[in-house]
DNA sequence: CTTGACGTGAACAGATCTGTTCACTTAACC
DNA sequence: GGTTAAGTGAACAGATCTGTTCACGTCAAG
C-alpha cells in the first residue's frame, strides 16, 4: 500500500479511537496526517470507506496476534483455549485501549443493513472460529463449537466491561470464568 | 414532568437507539417529535443534556424491571439470580433491540472523563449491584461479588453478542453459562 | 382580567460536515 | 527530455450541525 494511504488509515484509526467514527472529522484526520483532501479523495471512495479500511486492517491485526498467541501456548505447554485472555490482558492494561473497535463501529453504525455493521459482525464471527480453533483440548466437535460461543461471549463482555468501567482487570475475571468451564467439562 | 419534555425524551430515545447519538441531529428530534426547537432549549441545556436525560430515564427503567424479575423469580420458587438471563431473552426478541444504551453511548463518547461516558460507567456498576442482590443463594459475601462481577460480565457479553451479530440466542447461551457456575460452586 | 408559564415558528449565526474541482508541483522512469 | 503517477493547496458547493433570539400565540389560575 501507497505510503500516504497507509498513513491516512493509520491516523484514521487513532483518532476514531479516541473520539469516535462520527465525532471526528475529515478534517481532523486530513490536519493531523498532513494529507491533502484531494490524496483521500482519491485512495477512498468516502468516509465510510475509509472506515471500513481501517477496520479490516484491525481485523488482519487481530487475527494475527491471536493466531500468534495460541501458537506460542502450544508450544510451551499452555492450554491454547486461554491465550486469547492474556492477549487481552496485555491489551487491556496499554495505554491506547479504547474497547473493540468492531463493537464501537456497531454501535455507530447501528443499522443491521449497514456494510459497517456487517463488517463487525464477520468479524466477530472470524473471531469465535479462531477461538474455536485454539480450544484442541476438547475432542468433541458440538461441544467444541459450543465452548467457542461461549468464550466468544467471555471475550466481547470483557472488552466492554474494561472499556465502559475502565476495569483493565476484566481480562483475568473472564479468564477464571473460562479456566472453570474447560476444568468442569 | 412536562408533556413536551418527557415527548422529546422519548422521541431521542428511539432515534438514538436506532441511528446513534451523533447521527441523530436535533433537527430530527424535533420533526418527529414536533416540538419546536426553542422549547428543546428551554427544558435542556445542550444536546448532551438531552442524552443525559435519555440515558438517566433509560436507567430507572431498566433498573425497575430487573428488580421486578428477581422478585417474581423468588416467589415462584425459580433462581433470582439467573432471572436477568430471562429478562435480557425477552429483550432480545423484542422488535426494538438495539443494543444497550450505555454501551452504545460508551462507544461514541469514548473519552475516559467524558461525563456520559461516566454515567454508562455507574449504570453498569448498579446493574452489578443488582446483580450481587439477587444472588442470595450465595450466603459466602465475596463469593456473591465475584459471582456478581463475572454475571455482569456475562450480561454485557450477551448483549453485544445479540447486537453486533443479531444472535437472538445470546441470553440463553449466557444463561446456561451462568446456570453452571452456580450449580457447580 | 391580568399574569405567568408554556409553547410556536421562523429567521439567524457560525461552525462544521462530506465531497468536488483545478491549476500547479514533485519525482521517478523510460 | 518527455511522460506519467502521485500529491498539494485552495477554493468551492451544499448540506447539516448546535444553539440563540424574538415576536407572537394559548390557556389556566388567582
Amino acid at each position: 500500500m501507497q505510503i500516504r494511504k497507509q498513513h491516512l488509515v493509520d491516523t484514521a484509526y487513532r483518532l476514531f479511537n479516541e473520539h469516535g467514527y462520527h465525532a471526528t472529522g475529515i478534517d481532523r484526520i486530513l490536519a493531523e496526517s498532513g494529507v491533502s483532501k484531494a490524496t483521500l479523495y482519491k485512495h477512498f471512495r468516502s468516509k465510510d470507506d475509509l472506515v471500513i479500511a481501517v477496520l479490516r486492517q484491525r481485523h488482519e491485526q487481530l487475527i494475527q496476534a491471536i493466531g500468534k498467541a495460541v501458537e506460542q501456548a502450544r508450544e510451551s505447554g499452555r492450554s491454547p483455549g486461554l491465550a486469547i485472555f492474556d492477549v487481552l490482558d496485555e491489551w487491556f492494561r496499554g495505554d491506547h485501549f479504547f474497547g473493540c473497535n468492531f463493537i464501537n463501529a456497531s454501535a455507530e453504525y447501528a443499522e443491521e443493513g449497514n456494510a459497517i455493521h456487517r463488517l463487525a459482525a464477520e468479524h466477530k464471527a472470524a473471531m469465535q472460529d479462531l477461538i474455536e480453533h485454539g480450544l484442541v483440548e476438547i475432542p468433541n466437535r458440538r461441544q467444541r463449537q459450543l465452548m467457542a460461543k461461549q468464550f466468544s461471549l467471555l471475550v466481547d463482555g470483557a472488552i466492554v466491561r474494561a472499556h465502559t468501567r475502565g476495569d483493565r482487570d476484566a481480562a483475568q475475571l473472564a479468564k477464571k470464568l473460562a479456566a472453570q468451564m474447560l476444568c468442569q467439562r
